[in-house]
DNA sequence: GTTATCCTTGACGTAAACGTCAAAAGAAGT
DNA sequence: ACTTCTTTTGACGTTTACGTCAAGGATAAC
């Protein structure tokens, strides 16, 4: 909580291998992510360097893609969180965006509830139907 | 209710383009899910008619997908919905599979419900900062 | 300063999930 | 029976999201 740690977690940087250890991608992968721009590291003459920007982008496009979304989804959305970069009509279009993404999450939300229950129904059918095949519990 | 009624809900066939309008998907993506064993519409001479079981399915997959799983593994889950046609051995494995898909489902709902709630805390940052910069309010 | 390691930019390859014709066979209306 | 519409089976094309070399430049270790 004193001003070098916190610098040291503000300011650090990572390397591209250490930001594949961190994130359990491949080097390509982030190649990739940059130039699709979602991340965009710095450079110390060639070579990459990821920020904490970088690092918090890169949660939020593991988290979209676990739920789904398409790269080029998480990108739109992405800019909701350097929002201080933008002019206001590009961030005005993001906010808008990141409303109905929040509705079709929340509806995913939803859903997926929904199937959850299904799924433990189904389960439970199935087990009873094993058990009564002569399955034997300790199994199950 | 009666047994008309239920006759022609259990027993209705659809043939190729009723499916593509009740699930708002194309020919080429239904035969492609046959093709993939997903889907298993009977025959009548070389046209495929599409049965209650298909539609099941239909609803499964597409669930699925939504909820970013890929193809195989919706198969893998769906004979958890037909286990009268297999054997004991099979669907103890897809038991399994089930346990372990409903443990990940719970997971990403929990991640979900976590999202919602930082992209809604990012959603009012971004306004408070639009309205700061003179946005009119109707807008948002 | 040179050897070993890391990193870079291409460039081609690949798996998943379809799209998009083409050519022909079946079914349906008249 | 004739036309029209639907459907079928290939077969090749496309997009997304990377994997996998190859060849060379940059850094770090000694």
């Amino acid at each position: 909580m004193n001003i070098i740690s916190t610098k040291s977690n503000e300011d650090k940087v990572n390397t591209i291998t250490e930001m594949c250890k961190l994130f359990k991608v491949s080097a390509r992968t982030l190649r990739f992510y940059e130039s699709k721009e979602l991340l965009f590291p710095i450079r110390r003459g060639q070579h990459r360097l990821f920020t904490k920007s970088d690092r918090g982008r890169m949660k939020l496009i593991m988290q979209g893609k676990r739920f789904g979304f398409s790269l080029e989804e998480i990108r739109q959305l992405l800019n909701l969180y350097n929002f201080g970069d933008h002019r206001t009509r590009q961030i005005k279009q993001t906010y808008q965006l990141g409303l109905k993404r929040l509705s079709s999450m929340e509806q995913q939300k939803k859903e997926l509830g929904l199937a959850i229950k299904d799924l433990k129904t189904q389960l439970q059918l199935c087990k009873d139907m094993l058990l009564k095949r002569g399955a034997d519990s300790r199994d199950l």
